[in-house]
DNA sequence: GGCTACATGTAAGCGGTTACATGATTTA
DNA sequence: TAAATCATGTAACCGCTTACATGTAGCC
């Protein structure tokens, strides 16, 4: 059931790694959507092992250094396409700090309340700008079956959600100050 | 550290609630960005009892049947003071089992990948409609202050986020048409 | 009388985070 | 030679889910 599994899973049929690979992977590649760190990887790894999901082979870097090199094996990659195969039900609660504290926000004097929804938008911005600067790498659109295309998806998608984030906390600021002015 | 604490703290600042409505609350009113079960309830209010940010007052329904319906103290609302003056940073990630199978996509055959893209934007029309038809019982946008105005931020904010996924996952699937109809 | 909802708890297990623990290699 | 990075593991703890467990009240 464990989702771990199939993440890691994913990464190795991208390209054969070391759990120290995977673990970098995971807090550049995918961190998007999907983190861990090796203190959870390497114990999966055992386990995808002992079950024939994946194998390795040690490489000694230096003169002792020992390297395990994983892969993806068949059995691996059949339970990897059942895995994308089968649809997705969209949870019910993404867990969000920020909007339970907007929604308790009537605590709030209205200062706080905007400085607050101030302080959202501006950690938001940063983000669509890192994104579209990840979005300039690409410098045409990735053609359908490579990797890269996916990659850029994602990355549309997490462009698109950033910027209706940014709309969304304008709009609540703006609302918020059109009622202190009606006022004065 | 617990947030949970805060979400129990937050909702009885609305209301005074047994366990039982305190759980309710959760599956019905901010199911869309936090969640908990009574399991996990009664054991915090116990929790936030014995540190003195509740108290509660036993009442009997019927002949016997005990409820303790819990209120917050001033000692509570200090608390849910200052965690409510705390800036939030935004999560680095936001764990999407989804996405992590639309990035692996690669594997799967193009009608598969234009399915399982398909079968997402579905789900994601309907949760519209529901939160559209949510939108239609305010007549008009709340006045700041009441906890109703809160209500409708978050309200709106939910709706230009689904529509926004409905977007990009329409596009997705008219990027994935392109090319085969080229190429035939 | 039977079903659903009301009402309150505990226990086992899992996924995940943080800390503990060790050692080699590379680079400044 | 000291620090950063590479590399692999274990242990304790926490939050959360699922299951266990019990009993009352209201409705058909």
């Amino acid at each position: 059931m464990g989702k771990l599994q199939y993440a890691i899973l994913g990464l190795l049929s991208r390209k054969d790694m070391t759990g120290y690979e995977l673990s970098k992977e995971f807090t550049t590649t995918i961190f998007e959507f999907w983190n861990a760190t090796h203190s959870q990887i390497y114990p999966e790894l055992k386990r995808l092992n002992d079950n024939g999901f994946v194998e390795y082979k040690i490489d000694i870097s230096g003169t002792s250094l020992e390297k395990k090199t994983y892969s993806i094996t068949e059995k691996g990659r059949l339970l990897l396409m059942e895995w994308l195969e089968k649809p997705v039900r969209i949870p019910p609660t993404q867990k969000d700090e920020f909007r339970l504290q907007l929604f308790f926000s009537h605590n709030l004097s209205p200062e706080y309340r905007i400085k607050m929804l101030q302080n959202q938008l501006n950690q938001r911005q940063e983000r669509l700008q890192h994104l579209l600067n990840c979005q300039k790498k690409f410098d045409a659109v990735p053609s359908e079956h490579t990797a890269a295309f996916s990659d850029y998806l994602l990355l549309m998608g997490g462009i698109m959600r950033e910027e209706t984030i940014c709309q969304w906390l304008q709009k609540c600021i703006d609302m918020c100050q059109e009622g202190p002015e009606k006022t004065q």
